[in-house]
DNA sequence: CTGAAAGCGCTTACAG
DNA sequence: CTGAAAGCGCTTACAG
């Protein structure tokens, strides 16, 4: 009979149906020619054994598995333990998973494959999805020499032509930041970015200077660790909010706005403000490069950029399959049009 | 010189080192016995050529592919247009997926493979965890029968007693919730639960008719598709709080508090309410079975269970974890403790 | 210490 | 219309 153990193999159909595997194979796949009544008894003996093809044994020989991967950069940055906070992650995975699924690919959640040196497999996928990569990123740089497809999401503009990736524009939407920020009567905006190398961060830093001494403002640039959410963002508001900081230009006095590009740190900040007695927005705009929970759920809850991790996710998963399709999109994709969220930590009218 | 096209693969490097794939292999792995300086060469060569051992094939002949796969049931009758009203599936994803990558695997969101007749490969993982599987489960009857390990989440604590599953208690959170309720001065609570066959729908609904009838109020129910979301529950709450609908008592009149097993429905009837120039909670509470981003969203806020996703994910993904390396926990497992998140939308002090 | 050989479960030219 | 054979890239007894 068959293996008894474990599953039914074509072998097992094919003793069990008297005919050859290449027999099974095409009768099961609709492929070459079968003549009806073996395919139908094939078939029949196929579901008696309860026989299902093993996707690794097909994906080796097809070289296709039917999976996409999706390496969340900031998460190798990020403590786990709030999700609170991580709004951004959950939101772009969970997107892409049905988007992957509605195409017939599974989405693997995987860790860095480059992270630790020893040789070990990276995750089996038929492409990858890098979120957030960062400067000279390893893996991408490993995926370029493998020769497998992968797309990049959150690239800076300014990266190569053809690289393939879904890009969104940093530098727009920090000048509408703080346009919107000064609308409210801000003066002097202190920017607080995380420390991760990726283009998220630079971009945001070099228009924020970019902007600020061109209206002959203060610059005051603060990085701090992604992974240190609120309570850093507490701890540097604290000391910004009270003055004991200058900005880089070396003039004392305190920010009347802060631009946090994580909403973990914007709330952080917005905590340290009403320590300090400060309101918000009267005394201190507060904003959030990126929308989070949190942004929502604080007292009062917190003007943010929405992302469209959504809409970026189904952007990169289908063009990731039209480009495993042999049929690549012209590459740099533009991605969804991020537009400010407008809450009672901003005094601007929206 | 290597294949020239795609990857190197474990010929090359044995080729361009002069030894056999058999060293190859032990020199990576640190199989076997090898020479110091055999292995120091074979390692050499790897490098140089970018050697990465397939993880497919590998998953082939050892039958481990490192790949967990994750199964959501209500995704297949949620629409998915609207995130913020699934809220849990991508909790307990992206909670799985961490705690699967701490372990050494990768997380697989896949759809359920036994949707379509067509007997086209399950998703390739060496596990399986499946949230919310319905009555008589076809995916987990197929599991079963191909002797694949998986973890069921969110059975009801009434399922046979060896079954793999981590459980929670919808009897116990159903009567906090009616008594909850009923401290805040409610006399006729309607429920309204989803429709699809789980568990969940079905323990919630007996033990509200149990604690209903125990107490001598009106058993007034009413199933909702899980996929009408914010606008069926709002539609629903603007027939149930006009007093239209009567309960299966047959009684008229309108309830003095709703509990709805999903956030969105009870965002919807809260919406119903309102539109009704019903005060929440004087008139009528609300109360949602399932947390989601827009119960703490909505105005006012909705008190709500939470369903701990994090942890239960977590919980599911040790268990599978140790099942696949042949130590299975004592089953079922206690999945996490839900308590109640007390808002503004129910009478009761916290 | 090293390697030839078998085999994981499939698919696919190719020959009959 | 059907099947024998090769091969996808690895690992693992086993023999030398």
């Amino acid at each position: 009979m068959s293996a008894g153990a474990g599953r039914a193999t074509i072998t097992d159909v094919a003793l069990r149906a008297g005919v050859s595997r290449t027999t099974v194979s095409h009768a099961m796949n609709g492929k070459g020619t079968v003549s009806p009544a073996t395919s139908e008894r094939v078939r029949a003996v196929a579901a008696e054994l309860g026989y299902e093809p093993n996707a690794v044994a097909r994906g080796l020989r097809q070289s296709r598995l039917g999976v996409i991967a999706l390496i969340i950069r900031p998460l190798d940055s990020l403590d786990t333990a709030n999700p609170e906070g991580v709004d951004y992650f959950l939101r772009f995975a969970g997107s892409a998973a049905l988007s992957a699924v509605d195409r017939g690919y599974g989405l693997l959640l995987a860790s860095d494959p480059t992270r630790d040196d020893a040789p070990a497999p990276g995750p089996a996928a038929d492409g990858f999805i890098v979120d957030s990569p960062v400067e000279d990123d390893p893996l991408i740089a490993l995926l370029r020499r493998r020769g497998t497809p992968y797309v990049a999401v959150g690239v800076a503009p300014d990266s190569s032509d053809d690289t393939p990736a879904v890009t969104h524009d940093a530098e727009a939407d920090t000048d509408r930041i703080l346009a919107h920020l000064t609308a409210g009567g801000a003066r002097r905006i202190a920017l607080v970015t995380g420390t991760d190398r990726n283009d998220w961060n630079r971009v945001a830093h070099a228009a924020y200077v970019a902007w600020v001494q061109r209206h002959g403002h203060l610059v005051d640039v603060h990085a701090l660790d992604e992974s240190s959410g609120v309570a850093g963002g507490r701890a540097l508001g604290l000391d910004l909010l009270s003055g004991k900081l200058d900005g880089q230009s070396g003039r004392g006095g305190r920010p009347d706005a802060v631009y946090c590009l994580t909403g973990r740190h914007a709330a952080g900040v917005a905590d340290a403000a009403k320590e300090l007695s400060l309101r918000i927005p009267d005394d201190v705009q507060v904003v959030a490069g990126s929308d989070a929970v949190m942004c929502r759920t604080s007292e009062p809850p917190i003007t943010a950029l929405d992302l469209n991790p959504e809409q970026n996710a189904r952007t990169a998963v289908n063009a990731l399959v039209a480009a495993l399709s042999g049929q690549p999109p012209r590459w740099p994709l533009r991605g969804a049009e991020n537009h400010l969220i407008v809450r009672e930590s901003t005094s601007a009218r929206r």
